[in-house]
DNA sequence: CTTTTTTAATGGTACGACCATTAAGTCCTG
DNA sequence: CAGGACTTAATGGTCGTACCATTAAAAAAG
């Protein structure tokens, strides 16, 4: 950084917000890029001319926002992060969590996203991509003969093939959603691969799916969708009774 | 607050992190519920054995994160706040904003969640939120007489509009999700209503949706949706040509 | 040339003082 | 007694300094 003049004093009461407010328009004007640091806390405090603690303050709420991140030592300081997904989905997480979300809401969101995501699959996805999808549900399929598989790896797997049905659609908010509902509910799914019987169902269920987009059968597509949130429902209602 | 052992002393390095997390903890695990507020900074100070920064510096994050809310003065402090669906917003409209989304994969988004909300709030939706939906579009007419009108008001109502219909689904995932589009990209709606041809066109549409909405024709209000979409492209790549 | 040591820059913590704001209590006046 | 004006104490907000821990680069040693 040099020592042009970025930024300007600020005095008010609430002076830590001025700074996090001027420091996020730098960031998101692009006057400084991602990858590039913020200067030291020290001259920051020169240029604002005010207190150290409110330099810090204010790089805490920068943190907190995912806008930035933090290195000490030598050549450390704030340095400016390109913002990825984890940060909202986070939120979202923390959101549901707070808010008792029903897993039915969710479900009902999801099973929307996924009827897009699958038909725009179809349609955009190459062949290529279509295949390495059927691959991953061979792989899953590994599991069905698994009396006591690792159910973090399942689970890792499941997550993997939501996502690559997500990039095939080409646009990236679609990517970006599937991401954060990962994050934030991979433990709703998790409840599905605990139960043998739904374990069985639900990888089967992938396998079919699979095939279906691999050979462009949409309509058949997406009622296999619809029958995988079946399964998942009927496997939330009897975790209820439990 | 009573003088309990709510929180344990912290001294290694990142102590900020430890007592944001400690605080956090007892937030979401309701042992401090909210309305409620937690203890004064200095007592805090003395609870976790820190320095007072350390505490404000987990302040900060934490009402960054949404989680609390600050007030100054005698009898001030920090109180836990109820987290609602803004606060997950705005991060996933910061992450939008800096991802500089391509406006046609994000009308792409943007459609299939309306549809999928239209759908919803016909079959949700209340007789009298259906009305107000009606209402809100005649609202909008008004405009349609008006050679300069107020563009923000305009894309205010526009905002309320598409956020009550998603409310009307009686699933808050699709409102959080609305109101993040809202808050990120209203500038292309914006667009849209600059100029005459367009602005009258959208708001037809939007009245000629809600009627159908009101109508419990659902395959009509999709269609009309679509329209609506159609005109957004056909602007976007006017405004593109200029 | 490689390894080790030193060094300087930077974030992290602590303490202490003072200011600004605010709500509650207190006092004065009518 | 009522109501407004003043005082007070608690709390967040700011400032400054000193020191520690970490780290990468520079310097020294082999």
């Amino acid at each position: 950084m040099s020592d042009s003049c970025l930024f300007s004093p600020v005095q008010v009461g609430r002076a830590g917000e001025e700074v996090a407010l001027q420091i996020e328009a730098a960031i998101l004007g692009e006057r400084i890029l991602p990858g590039e640091s913020l200067p030291s806390e020290r001259e920051l405090q020169a240029q604002f001319k005010t207190g150290r603690g409110v330099i810090r303050e204010a790089m805490r709420a920068l943190k907190q926002k995912g806008l930035i991140e933090i290195r000490k030592g030598a050549r450390g300081g704030a340095f400016v992060k390109k913002l990825e997904v984890t940060n909202a989905s986070e939120s979202l997480a923390l959101f549901l969590k707070q808010n008792r979300i029903d897993t039915a809401h969710l479900a009902e969101f999801r099973e929307s996203i996924d009827r897009t995501i699958t038909m725009l699959a179809i349609t955009r996805g190459s062949a290529e991509q279509k295949q390495a999808l059927v691959d991953g549900t061979k792989e899953l399929q590994a599991y069905l003969t698994d009396s006591d598989p690792d159910l973090e790896k399942l689970a890792e797997l499941d997550r993997e093939l939501n996502i690559s049905l997500a990039q095939m659609t080409g646009n990236p908010v679609f990517e970006w959603i599937m991401r954060a509902l990962q994050l934030g509910f991979s433990s709703n799914d998790f409840a599905l691969y605990e139960d043998l019987e739904f374990r069985t169902k639900t990888i089967l269920n992938w396998c079919q799916t699979a095939e279906y987009i691999a050979a462009n059968e949409m309509l058949q597509a997406l009622s296999s969708i619809g029958a995988h949130y079946v399964l998942l429902r009927q496997c939330v209602e009897r975790c209820q009774k439990k």
